[in-house]
DNA sequence: GCCGTAGTTCGTAAATTATGAACTATAGAA
DNA sequence: TTCTATAGTTCATAATTTACGAACTACGGC
């Protein structure tokens, strides 16, 4: 098995990032794996959208998120625990991954008549 | 020629967006012609990146920009020009935009000691 | 060692993207 | 009106990327 491949924060792209959540499955993915705080293995999105994702693609949506420098992936005994690099990443594009995440947001809740989601300062994610 | 397909700005989608400004070419395109403030024609960017743009790739650039809800595109005699269409999207994806014109703007200046790019209110794209 | 679980890698089919060549639309001569 | 040049689009196809089943690797018990 080779070594994960983590990229250095500087090595982060813009560009790297957007392709990595225009995708529909990465960015619930990873818009889960934010929202819930704690680190959690590949298989617990298996069942995404809807229909299942086979394993050989989920592997692949992890490693682009993983090569794109949103998450961290660890082996953690038989499984991958994935945490994402969110203040890195701010550090670096301060507001990029609130304003795609947020925009994420407004995209599933459809244009509700009014929002339950104030501007709390700070990391809202 | 068919005529050219502008989304209504509720079917523009997050996907759309982040996949047509992941494009290094189309990401320029798009800040050069927020940051000029006026309607440009295509062949304005067909040296935008060292090398020369063949026209035929131009074209479906602006075409993907267009189909993502991003700009829009108006004959206007033997050319076309094209226009953001910033505040419709910033109203149905408030912040999206600038961060990401913002983020590309941190990579081209490189890491600079100090930016020159106060937090102006309002648009500040 | 052997088994089960969790992921990765490989090979190939399917989908996207890039680009030259041919075409369309428009403006301005001749 | 026809000719010519400019600006883009469309088409066909080559090159690149993505999806996914099958085979493989890694780890933790038993």
């Amino acid at each position: 098995m080779k070594p994960l491949i983590h990229p250095s924060i500087d090595d982060v792209t813009v560009e790297g990032i957007l392709h990595a959540l225009s995708d529909p499955v990465r960015a619930a993915i990873y818009a889960e794996m934010v929202g819930s705080g704690c680190a959690q293995a590949c298989t617990a999105f298996a069942q995404m959208s809807e229909r299942e994702i086979p394993k050989s693609t989920l592997s692949q949506h992890f490693r682009t998120l993983r090569e794109a420098g949103l998450i961290r992936s660890e082996r953690q005994g038989v499984e991958m625990l994935n945490t994402p690099r969110c203040a890195e990443i701010e550090r670096r594009f301060p507001g990029l991954l609130p304003a795609i995440l947020g925009a994420h947001r407004v995209q599933r809740e459809g244009r509700k008549p009014a929002g339950r989601r104030k501007a709390t300062a700070g990391r809202s994610y």
